[in-house]
DNA sequence: AATGTCAATGACATAATGTCAACGAAATGA
DNA sequence: TCATTTCGTTGACATTATGTCATTGACATT
């Protein structure tokens, strides 16, 4: 039973923090693929098997480094929008595109990586399909209830109506982040996003 | 100058073909990332290095596999459609949406691969991207015919749209693909799709 | 002070890639 | 027919990365 840190703990954890933060610098510089723990390791200023001991390999590491980047997300999934009519839905829908267009635009370096260890990691893969999952069951919800209140018409399925609405938005991102000249058009992108969303549900 | 295939320039054709054959097999069985160089040649019973005499890499190798499904969804790509109405339009646009599911289920195996592959190899991503672009091109002058036929609002930028439509259709395509037991809600996934993008577009 | 614990280490075994000098069978031509 | 050239084929090699593990020694405990 251990009572208060010791000197030894302290240690431990500062060899973790300086992997992690040697990690990102190595990430953000080489991206996911041509990272290697030799580079990691050395830029610590730790020994090889060091890595090991607190990560099972490479892609845990950048696990804990997507960690805060990912919290964020969440958030904006976690917001609910309940309007009372199409107009206030039309206007909710827009800010939450945006805001998770901007998310992902504001971490664009790292979210350059975690694009490329998307594609190289099922481990990866199946962490981002967390955020992707809570993105469609918020949708999902929100138009059940706008069914609920008449603002939607019943024959759509609303969980295959909120998967392809959320892959709509996905796809856009991921095309944000790759490229470097998207201040110009990013709102004309929110824009007609939105207004194809609410034209199939909203109107009519 | 060489007039006739010598009895060498046949046995090398045999060898490639072998190679093509072989890692087809290999590909199959485990997978992009797994698959290894030593396994096709063993498999090919050929030399090593002859691997690397006909295909670079890898990712070469698999791209001469990935051709005749990739033929088929360039097909299927350059089907233009041109509605004369409303109930043309969604008629239409079900088919097309059928028939691009479709070939992916019927090609179920090798998309597997190719869904791993795209992943690992920017090479193989830019080969689909052609596809993806080529999907992407043909919606939008479809889109164009429609507003010029008042059909279809003028407020829908037809590129940012056509993407949108794009992208949705792709990742349920790759969901159909991953998942093996869709035989049941296929169509019931198809009628959603187009409702959505009907109601959007070709409703008022 | 003696003993136990555990963070840290780097050499090793393993495995995959791409290259290349050399082989030898087929093609050429005299 | 035989000598010479061509070129498809080969596997050993150098290279590079990964993950493991026995060992070490500084720190904690008694």
């Amino acid at each position: 039973m251990k009572k208060h840190l010791t000197n030894r703990d302290k240690q431990a954890q500062e060899t973790k923090r300086k992997l992690i933060e040697s990690a990102h610098q190595v990430f953000l510089q080489n991206g996911f693929e041509k990272t290697t723990i030799s580079q990691i390791i050395k830029t610590a200023g730790v020994g090889y098997g060091t890595a090991y001991v607190y990560f099972k390999n490479k892609h845990e590491l950048f696990i804990a480094i997507m960690e805060e980047v990912m919290q964020q997300f969440f958030e904006v999934a976690h917001q609910k929008f309940r309007p009372d009519t199409a107009a206030e839905a039309s206007s909710q829908i827009k800010n939450q595109v945006r805001e998770y267009m901007n998310l992902a635009i504001q971490n664009r370096p790292i979210m350059k990586v975690v694009n490329d260890a998307i594609g190289s990691s099922d481990r990866i893969e199946a962490e981002w399909e967390n955020i992707r999952n809570e993105f469609i069951r918020g949708i999902t919800s929100d138009i059940n209830h706008s069914q609920e209140k008449q603002l939607v018409n019943t024959e759509f399925d609303p969980a295959i109506t909120a998967k392809s609405w959320y892959y709509m938005n996905e796809m856009f991102m991921w095309q944000l982040v790759d490229a470097d000249d998207n201040h110009d058009n990013l709102e004309h992108i929110v824009e007609q996003l939105s207004l194809f969303y609410t034209s199939a549900l909203y109107n009519g």
